[in-house]
DNA sequence: CAAATATATTCTCTTGCAAGCATATAGTCA
DNA sequence: TGACTATATGCTTGCAAGAGAATATATTTG
């Protein structure tokens, strides 16, 4: 699924930095570069994620590039979170209270046998 | 950083039927292990994945356990979205027209040296 | 063409899962 | 206690992906 592979792209906190670099306005991989502290060619290389991932777009102009934000993904990632996104702008809260009134369990430690 | 977290998790299809399921109301792991048609063991770790991440939490009843969701860290993925929300919202076909300007260049094949 | 610059790709190494299977744990009931 | 059910954990294997260094490609300039 196209989501799966926006999801992922996005987990990689190096990833979403370019993104909100680019958010401000178009760069070039050498600012980027330079903003992110990386070498570049980790930086080329998550370019290169976030283009297949269709998150971003490039323009040559001689041998620089201009890499731009493409925000569609992102939008197919809020579509997928508008039900969740109901829950907790209506009666989640009520619900929530009704649910812990069951015992929590996170990960009890194993107990010796008697 | 605990976005990151959220974005992995959430990268795996069934992880996010999972969420889905529980949305409707709480299930046991038997439930979801059916509806999901993977084995029993899958489904535990997805649902220990899932535990961590605090996308669900687990109530006991004897022998069996109700997982219900949790939609905390998806009010955080929610809100790093937001301002990227805002340029789909707003102006932003206007720039988009006015990048479209320049040639794009998704993976240009190479050319044998002359 | 050669040199310099900007960016991309390749390679190796290592790490992180996920699938699949076997098995452990815990609770219930006879 | 022993069988049975529900769920979790461990182990192995294969694969995808990230870090880092080296190098390739393409463009401009002299």
């Amino acid at each position: 699924m196209r989501v799966s592979e926006a999801f992922q792209v996005l987990a990689e906190p190096a990833r979403r930095q370019i993104l909100d670099l680019l958010r401000e306005r178009p760069r070039l991989v050498g600012e980027l570069t330079e903003q992110l502290g990386l070498p570049q060619p980790s930086t080329s290389k998550h370019l290169k994620a976030l283009r297949e991932a269709g998150l971003v777009r490039v323009g040559r102009d001689g041998t620089r590039r201009w890499y731009r934000l493409c925000p569609e993904p992102l939008l197919a990632i809020d579509q997928w979170l508008a039900p969740y996104r109901r829950m907790w702008e209506s009666s989640f809260a009520a619900l929530e209270r009704h649910l812990d009134s069951m015992p929590d369990d996170d990960d009890p430690p194993a107990k010796e046998r008697t």
